[in-house]
DNA sequence: GGATCGATCGGCT
DNA sequence: GCCGATCGATCCG
């Protein structure tokens, strides 16, 4: 028996990349799989705007690969990179207008035990804290390309959960865009819950980073 | 703990 | 051909 199956509606997604970006923070990302539920408290995002964002793939135009990002809000876009990593991502903002936010990391919830086989890992923060480790512990590849998370029949979904509040939402530079030009290879548009336990490795270290040369900033507008 | 590097292949120039 | 919205192994200190 299914807890709840409460997908976040449309118009959650068709608003400002950012905004959805901070506001996806605290809610579950749910999947299906193998008739089984996995899933996780989402607690990292970054925000990929437009093509006047030049570390957004809508960077080079409608493509075939990027024409998903240019459609309705609420789908996914799953792209394959570096030869074997996965990302998810969820489309917001007004059709025709390419923006997506992409899933980053998540603090495991349930299914712990099948996305430790999937993982080949134990650990539980290593888990779902990084884009390609989440969609592997989650088996989203390029077949969840084009879902609508809107659905109630998806077998991907997220839901609200708990709000995080503003005060708790640090905001940094976007990770593996460092041959990105200025002023988006700064920008920050990754999101994150403060001293969430469920982060990777380069995570902490940025924050450290970050906190150290005092460029780690609140969330703000 | 931090830096570096190889793996591996689809998308775009 | 070139280069990734990455990860994990390995080397160094």
């Amino acid at each position: 028996m299914r807890s709840s199956l409460n997908p976040l509606p449309r118009s959650f997604f068709a608003r400002s990349t950012c905004t959805v970006a901070r506001e996806l923070l605290g809610c579950r990302l749910l999947r299906l799989f193998d008739g089984e539920r996995l899933s996780g408290t989402i607690v990292e995002t970054e925000a990929y705007v437009g093509e006047e964002d030049l570390a957004c793939h809508a960077r080079a135009g409608r493509t075939a690969r990027t024409a998903i990002m240019y459609g309705a809000a609420g789908f996914s876009y799953v792209y394959f990179t570096y030869g074997m990593h996965w990302m998810l991502n969820a489309i917001t903002e007004d059709e025709g207008f390419p923006a997506a936010v992409l899933i980053r990391g998540l603090e495991p919830g349930e299914g712990l035990e099948e996305m430790r086989k999937r993982r080949g890992i134990q650990d539980s923060h290593l888990l779902c804290s990084g884009p390609a480790r989440l969609t592997q512990a989650l088996n989203i590849q390029g077949e969840e390309n084009g879902l609508d998370l809107c659905n109630k029949g998806s077998n991907i979904w997220i839901e609200a959960c708990r709000k995080v509040p503003r005060s708790r939402i640090v905001a940094t530079p976007r990770i593996g865009i460092s041959s990105t030009p200025e002023p988006w290879r700064s920008i920050p548009w990754r999101y994150f819950v403060d001293g969430n336990p469920f982060v990777s490795r380069s995570l902490r270290d940025s924050l450290k980073r970050t906190t150290s040369s005092g460029a780690k900033q609140r969330a703000s507008g």
